[in-house]
DNA sequence: GCAAAAACAGGTATAAATACTTACATTCAA
DNA sequence: TTGAATGTAAGTATTTATACCTGTTTTTGC
């Protein structure tokens, strides 16, 4: 796959993103573009659907349906061959090391240039990863071995598929009382995770919770 | 301005995007892309160099130094032949009338077809104007007449300029009574805009509130 | 099977936000 | 110049959230 065409699957939700970029990269002589989803679920199913796989997947995080996250799990799964580019709005530290640690091969803030897009899909084919300097100095922020792994755990900023349930409601506007109920729990411990999320997202209250909820793609914005 | 090439100015705070598009246009014909900005500050610092004025400017309402709705305020003042196609990510209906209402020619969601763009582009170029179906209800929900003026612009959802103020230094997670030193007020005052704010956005919480500021672009993401 | 996480739940406090109300001064446009 | 909007501030009460603490059970990875 060294010399050869380079092909690529674009995932956005975003049309005009979508497209803009496949114009981009259509002129590139050796980069072709397969196809494009404007979903997680939607790249899926044209994978199972296409003989011909592509080396590179290029997909932003925010996503309905099925977003980057979990959709990068689904690929490294079934897929393990195929390259995933992470390209995102923002670049919240523990997001940027939580694909790394997924296995993104990329990572990539929208706010860039197609020069450098094209030379990060260049250097994925060829080296099969490509890291800037900032997405470095982030790995190796959270690489570095701590004195205490729960504090370090804690620090992290990893949420658990119960937290991120409950940030979720939090965002929906849930008190604690409405959250507990929901989800048949007690309310303390619900309180008991929403004080992990404080924790872990270093916020100060609930208006911290939900920016770094949206930050890191984890609630949606749209209607 | 009719049968001539249609000049353009694209404003975006993301590269690739900007150029995604840019490259989109230029296969048009009738179509030129005069230059480009990252915000608003930038692209009238711009317009002031430039001796050719664009036709249209089209704008990315979230952008960092000077926002979308600001930018639209200062061309409508100073350069009132330049028309405007706002360009977001999301829809709140409060914040498509309120574009429309500051003097935006047409409103577009980015999950639009290339196609749409251009359409849009000649066809505000032709009639001054082109609102979409979607932009149509909105205006229609708007500009009917109400039996209570008071009911009406609480319901409308606009905020005033302490009211942003504020909302603003919630979104930084700042408590009532620091909200309330920072600015000087009585945390009563401050108790009180905040009222205002879950009114007229209808927030039951602050994690409703956080959401519509940056739903509506009035906070950022960026750190 | 062991160790570590995660999920669960309670106690005791205080701090903050929310829900109602009212009132007055200023500014701005019709 | 009158009404409307805004900004200011306060009373009273209740509900939520936050900050500490402690503990058990269940799940998960190695």
């Amino acid at each position: 796959m060294n010399d050869d065409v380079i092909k690529i699957v674009l995932v956005d939700d975003e049309v005009l993103f979508r497209k803009g970029i496949s114009f981009l990269l259509e002129k590139e002589e050796n980069i072709e573009v397969l196809f494009e989803a404007s979903n997680g679920e939607e790249l899926i199913s044209n994978l199972n659907n296409h003989e011909t796989k592509p080396d590179i997947v290029i997909m932003d995080l925010k996503m309905p349906v099925l977003n980057g996250v979990e959709t990068t799990k689904v690929i490294r799964k079934f897929f393990p061959d195929i390259k995933i580019i992470a390209l995102t709005s923002y670049d919240t530290k523990s997001f940027v090391a939580n694909m790394i640690q997924i296995g993104a091969v990329a990572y990539l803030v929208k706010n860039t240039t197609p020069k450098d897009l094209v030379n990060t899909i260049n250097e994925v084919a060829k080296k099969g990863f490509f890291y800037n300097e900032t997405t470095l100095k982030t790995i190796q922020d959270y690489v570095l071995p701590s004195k205490n792994s729960r504090v370090n755990n804690l620090e992290s900023g990893f949420l658990s598929p119960r937290e991120i349930e409950i940030l979720q409601l939090i965002c929906n506007q849930k008190t604690t009382a409405e959250i507990a109920e929901e989800l048949f729990l007690s309310p303390r411990t619900v309180e008991g995770h929403r004080n992990n999320l404080l924790l872990k997202t270093e916020s100060r209250n609930i208006a911290g919770l939900v920016v770094y909820a949206i930050q890191n793609e984890i609630a949606l914005l749209t209607l």
